[in-house]
DNA sequence: AGTATATTACTGACTCGTCAGTAAGAAATC
DNA sequence: GATTTCTTACTGACGAGTCAGTAATATACT
């Protein structure tokens, strides 16, 4: 009667392309929605490739197993995540607080792009099953984060514009509270106390709060 | 020839007792281990019963599912959690410095304790699927903690302890880094930062930094 | 140009191991 | 021996991984 559905219509779409350069790069965000909803154990590869736009069959085309796959996922979104972070990056010529307040800014975007908190999640909940990949995370966007940030303090402690404090304590005392109100702000439906806040208005607060713990040590009211 | 082995050998221990009062909490501790090491999906109920010394059926004479273990199993820890922080609470009648002094050396045990780690990370690993739990941890949990160092620093501002900030955020500063520091120790291997000191210096610096950015405003120094 | 043939990219139905949940019956206790 | 508590052996569903087959495309030839 109708023509069968698998002789290709003519002057129609095909039913699929041949995309063999794109399709990582589909398989990897795919993965990393799905991974970041479910987690990896409960996260169906039928689902990543429905998500991705192509069947199961072809993700073991480009990548050996699950766990491989995962493995990539987190390379391939940390090593975007430093890219896009390094991709402006500009030399402030203006003082220690201004260069610290443009990190800020940065940091803040970062940490509320829609990436963060899921890599944040999977890396944490695979902490005891990838411990090289915990490190690896660690290693190129925390302590990454944090010798900048040390760098920026010093050279402010330098000129006088910060008191002196360790700079890699004071590092760790900035990117700390910012992750963890960057988690609460992306779920704001369970964190009451930021629900009623704009990002803006964390961000306020958080550099408000942060300068007045390294400003330069003033004399104490009278008393 | 011999005795059969199942049998029970004349005058010696049971195999196994009946302990039905015992049994759901060392479900539920067990519980706790094997879904913090391996989270919800991929955790096995028969390595729950092999931790708890029994054996999986036994499991379901007092929980319905897995997934009903895993609920109770998050409200049993952390309704634990809130009775022990509350155990010897004391309301002490000295400075707003020394009452926030001696709850930040609480809460740090706290969240050193081997129960927090694993917990935040399933609270955060299954917040899509557990909105419920989520919202649980962080109004009994979160917020309560956010409301009573609000309440101290409240206090210390209006006895000019501390300068004016809002305390709901101040009260958000203290935490978060508080809860960031713990996650980092608790895997000194990953986080370089904290690698080589000891608890106790993480907290002094904490300490150190949180009081610096709340005490009460000072003249600067003249220039 | 068009047509035949070869190659590559992809699909989807299948297998096979794993594990949540169940049921039959053994061991402890009363 | 009656009852409760627990174990062991089982079942069935689910999903990772496989592979025979098919659609798309490239190349060779006319």
């Amino acid at each position: 009667m109708s023509s069968p559905s698998h002789s290709t219509p003519q002057g129609q779409e095909p039913r699929w392309r041949r995309l063999p350069e794109e399709r990582p790069r589909q398989i990897l965000n795919a993965a990393l929605e799905v991974f970041g909803e479910h987690g990896l154990a409960a996260a169906r590869l039928d689902d990543i490739a429905k998500r991705a736009g192509l069947s199961k069959g072809t993700i073991y085309l480009y990548f050996p197993n699950k766990e491989e796959l995962f493995r990539e996922m987190v390379r391939h979104t940390v090593v975007r995540q430093i890219e896009e972070s390094e991709r402006d990056f500009e030399v402030t010529s203006g003082s220690a607080t201004e260069t610290l307040t443009a990190f800020m800014r940065r940091y803040w975007t970062f940490l509320r792009s829609s990436q963060f908190a899921p890599l944040f999640r999977l890396i944490h909940a695979e902490i005891h099953n990838f411990p090289d990949l915990a490190r690896f995370y660690a290693e190129e966007v925390i302590a990454r984060g944090h010798r900048l940030v040390a760098a920026i303090i010093a050279r402010g402690i330098e000129v006088g514009e910060f008191r002196p404090v360790d700079p890699a304590v004071a590092a760790r005392m900035l990117t700390a509270p910012f992750v963890m109100h960057g988690l609460w702000c992306t779920h704001r439906d369970c964190f009451a106390s930021v629900a009623k806040k704009t990002d803006a208005q964390i961000l306020d607060e958080l550099m408000q709060f942060y300068f007045h713990a390294i400003q330069a040590d003033a004399v104490p009211r009278t008393g």
